[in-house]
DNA sequence: GGCTAAGCGAGACGGTACGTCTTGTCTTTAG
DNA sequence: CTAAAGACAAGACGTACCGTCTCGCTTAGCC
């Protein structure tokens, strides 16, 4: 017969103190702004949020999870989904979208809580695949499907291979990002979009 | 004028013991792929290599220091530099360098070693400069080399935005590995070098 | 008027684990007398006690302050306190004084500890006034009121120099056990107080 | 046949460098008495001396012996041996050694070196035989010879126990000093001898 | 007068304890 | 009766020193 094992004590998600939740996200945001991710503890969090440790310990299973989550906070309250505009003309539509990440991996606030979690999901495979599932795959997918469309008014080639030229896009601004091999702005977004763009329009 | 500082006794690199060199770089690259980067410590390390702890410090300023120069080291005896070849024949060519590059990112050997530097070089730029001076910036170098002698002999066209073609090859390759969003083969690294072509081929 | 420092974080001895702290005690005591003060190590001592480094460091600030402690236990443990005999006698008394000091010193169980606070107390001032006043001073007092009250009654000359006297009667036991130079046993102890007695009593 | 083993190198006396040696000797003392038993290194005393560690490993087994060395070696210069006076008077006598002793106890160049050597004595029986045997015992046998030509010509008691008496004299001073539970002064010294001999007189 | 063996200054080495820090759990206490 | 505050066991951090070793350089004494 199963029973009721004494348990190591679910918490119970309907009593989580929301104001503390809410804290911790924003105290783990300013301290990983302030003081970069090699530097970012647990307590340091938990007393920026006055908030005792138990409190981080009983919701979140580690470091990384936190800070995901404050990202994730900050994108979620930034943006309402991936709304990728679609104004009929695809290098437009385009640059919009790049200019927009090439300006979130340029913001100074951001960059080290960005970092921080890049340097997370490097040891754990879980938030990686988490990360990628809430934040970049909808943006890829919205983009891809943007492509798509294009494809079918024939603004781009019939063979164009989609899944690449998504990657295309993204890959050299976080490419650039990641390895501080030169300056993130508008103009090289426009640069990024000529280029991926140049084998995909029809001669 | 230069003077000579009361320095904190810089050590002597010509009594450095090489054997415990290797060592350490040896145990470095093994112990990251046995338990990642998390869980990788200095003492083990120097456990590992029969060493010290001091020897590490003595000669390494930190953590991620040792895992560049065990990565370094990797890269090192591979290759003997960043030799591109030159078929005459620009797509086999790139294709060559895209598929070492992905080979390299797939190898699960070097993954975590790979990883490990990727996480430490987001907390600490002078490491990230040093990586890209060592090991990135000679093989884009190399890339935007082959790029303009094939400009030169028209093989793509003369507006052709070498820079970022360059990113456009690599970008795709490092974002896919970094999030983990597909395989990475030698058919992915065609379809790399095919879609970033299209662009740059005169038609 | 006081106020509030912004400390560096006193601990709160209200909380303090009793359970640790005699179990620290216990583990310096008899990793003293097993290893001798040379080898002693607070790290040996925490891993004996089953306790964490910092608990130690915690609550002590140094490694002589918990064998002294220890010693104190020890001592407090033995004695309710300086309580010493008045049969009316006060060769008689003076013996059975001077007999439990030499035991003590005589002690191999205790003899390391003493010898390791000994050690200890020749680089830190504080721990040895401490010792003085806490161990010491009243076992002297309680001998120099005890002289008093013998030269009270006549059984010992009216300009007797009782101050001397009580280091006649211990410095030589203390000497001969600092430097070795003999037996410490009953009959010593005997031949101390015969000898600093003689010149006390009225001819 | 026996033949000449590859042995562990024992130095040739002949060809020691006396000037090392005596600069190692000073090194121990000044440092002693600057930085205190504690904090005092093998490593400091050899960078003060300007000699290489291995000198002094290579003359002296433990850095207790060198501190001892260099205690003889002040001891040495100072007397030229244990000449007890003997004026024929013997409280003079014995007050002017114990005198010397009050004072060579008080001297502050001197204390943290006797203190250091006191303090390894404890953890190194040898060394405290040694001590004994070179400094203390000759000091101690002279008294104890100056008692008994004072008891040959009557001035003390047929039955005094001269062992005990010499311990009384010293006894006190070394416990003061040990505990630093008073003053050392000449007047202290007087005190000593006063009470000490009151019982060993005539009456 | 040259050879050679040893002592020497220097300091890198393998170890290990130091005292501090952080982690994740457990306990106390104040609201 | 909950959650902050924080003590706890554990163990890595980076530093210091230990005692050994390996370098060249100097020096002494035997050929």
């Amino acid at each position: 017969m199963a029973y009721a094992l004494p348990m190591p004590n679910e918490p119970d998600p309907a009593r989580r103190n929301l104001r503390a939740q809410r804290a911790i996200l924003d105290a783990a945001r300013a301290l990983t702004s302030e003081v970069g991710y090699g530097a970012l503890t647990i307590k340091a969090i938990a007393a920026r949020a006055g908030v005792g440790k138990q409190t981080i310990y009983r919701w979140w299973p580690s470091k990384g999870a936190v800070l995901f989550d404050a990202l994730l906070a900050e994108s979620t309250d930034a943006e309402g989904g991936p709304n990728l505009p679609d104004t009929g003309d695809l290098p437009t539509d385009l640059r919009t979208v790049l200019r927009a990440v090439v300006a979130e991996l340029a913001d100074p606030h951001a960059d080290r809580l960005n970092r921080a979690v890049t340097a997370e999901i490097q040891d754990d495979e879980a938030l990686a695949g988490e990360l990628v599932r809430r934040l970049l795959r909808p943006q890829m997918d919205a983009t891809a499907a943007r492509l798509r469309s294009a494809r079918a008014v024939g603004q781009i080639t019939e063979d164009a291979d989609v899944e690449i030229a998504v990657e295309l896009l993204f890959g050299p601004a976080y490419h650039r990002w990641l390895l501080r091999t030169g300056p993130l702005d508008a103009a090289y977004a426009d640069r990024i979009v000529a280029s991926a763009l140049a084998g995909l329009t029809p001669r």
